[in-house]
DNA sequence: AACTTCGGTTTATTTATTGAACCAGTAGTT
DNA sequence: AACTACTGGTTCAATAAATAAACCGAAGTT
């Protein structure tokens, strides 16, 4: 993917192998997995290690990420307070819904999570960070195509569509339809596209272009859906997504529904459900 | 220090010049202030674009940290639950006291910030991000002196005492004065030492073999200090020393203060307890 | 209009990277 | 107790990569 030819890049590309399922990597392990001979694996880490972006425990001599993440995380805030926002924002959300949030960005035709804030409940859904996150299969995505350029859609709709659950879109039509659905309500509803018992809601963000570049949504077991949450939680990923537009210095695209908190409160319940 | 003899470590030398004081960076100003010639920083920092670690400004072309650290950083906290109760202990202290807090370790004889969190105040305590947090003129760091290893204390009373401010402690007879008067009570009082005008109060923290390896610290305007102020960041940073501690899997020396619960039970119990 | 600085590119030279084979240690099997 | 299959880590000659000075065009400054 990101493989380039220059050793930093080979180097870096050892991180990616460090996902929340399996957080410690042995060095062989590590090795065979990168395709990377051992010895250079070795030095690899050594260097991320003088660096701060690996460490490796005394005991099991495994290796981890380092604490440098955290502090040019900390950094990043300072040069991008979008970021800062976009922490707030889905902070915010979490505790409001006690659901977890998450915000993410359009990358390469997928989506990159760049906020991550789980809710309080025992239940709370857990979404796996090294996952690839489909344009197609998730709230996000979906929301995220209805607002976004016609090469992005394009390209989504000529890719085969791959199918994670039985609820998976997985046909042109189907997503066209969902899509024409998002574009006149301004968010979306996935259900368990992308993961079964999970379902979510997303609202799009904009940048100045006023095509969408990103989604913030919440999601929750289907257990807990009920159609009084998903009013509640359809009007405050729509709100930040409001927010983190601004925050931007992006801008809805005229088509983009109004907010209607006081024309039609009571149709955002009738909204419950896309799919079936 | 760090500055490696391999391309990977010479990459990643970049990545500190980007502070919180200047935050994003243009090729030259970088290739100057790293003394890398300006075609190998452009290379660098091109791999380290690729990976997700820098992004350019589209219009300036400057360049500044990208949002691969947000991910990692994520990911860490899956591998290290260390640095989710660091990020959880300083937040609720932050807002306890709101001041700024501060969660540092020990590094190569000096302290690594590890979590920050500002003050809601608005002339709260900024702590610079990239600075030095010598262990002689900080409240983390003489907090920690005062349980570290006989090494890490020999070695500072062997250097020279760098001269911050007028308050600084320039002489090994008040530095061992201090760190006796840090052993007594279990916590530690930054008197401006390292920054006029700023005052601090830390606890350290330990490791498994009972020696300090880390410090947390509030810090506030000296113009706010009060008797009272102090007295309570002095009993909420033991209180968060102590959770860090045993989050790490830690212990206290034998000849650490224990709590003064005995003394004052329902204060400390009621200062300390923001969790979950 | 001369001067400086910017981001970025080119190229032959040189330097660091590479990887198969090799240790030594450990845990499980027979 | 020998055998096997792992592990993390090391060695060194072959090789492929990194390097840096000079250069370019553009954008400000004086």
């Amino acid at each position: 993917m990101t493989t380039g030819s220059g050793t930093v890049e080979k180097a870096l590309a050892l991180l990616p192998f460090f996902t929340e399922q399996s957080p410690t990597l042995g060095l062989s392990r590590l090795a065979r997995l990168s395709g990377i001979n051992k010895a250079t694996t070795l030095r690899y880490l050594l260097a991320l290690q003088s660096a701060g972006f690996i460490e490796q425990d005394a005991e099991t001599s495994a290796y981890y990420l380092g604490p440098a993440f955290s502090k040019y995380a900390r950094i990043r805030m300072a040069a991008n307070p979008f970021q800062r926002v976009v922490d707030r924002v889905s902070a915010s959300l979490a505790s409001l819904t006690n659901e977890t949030a998450h915000v993410s960005r359009l990358g390469h035709e997928e989506l990159e999570t760049v906020a991550l804030v789980e809710g309080t409940r025992s239940a709370r859904v857990i979404l796996a960070q090294g996952e690839r996150l489909p344009l197609h299969a998730t709230a996000s995505g979906l929301s995220l195509l209805g607002w976004a350029t016609n090469e992005v859609l394009d390209a989504v709709l000529a890719s085969e569509l791959e199918v994670f659950t039985e609820h998976t879109i997985s046909t042109t039509e189907q997503l066209l339809a969902v899509v024409q659905e998002v574009r006149t309500k301004g968010f979306s509803y996935g259900n368990q596209g992308f993961e079964l018992d999970v379902v979510g809601i997303a609202a799009p963000y904009f940048d100045e272009s006023g095509f969408a570049v990103g989604a913030v949504a919440v999601a929750f077991p289907v257990s807990r859906s009920t159609p009084d949450l998903e009013r509640r939680v359809a009007i405050a990923v729509t709100a930040a997504g409001r927010e983190l537009t601004t925050a931007l210095g992006g801008v809805e695209p005229p088509t983009f529904p109004k907010a209607r908190s006081d024309t039609e409160p009571s149709r955002a319940s009738e909204v419950v459900t896309i799919t079936s």
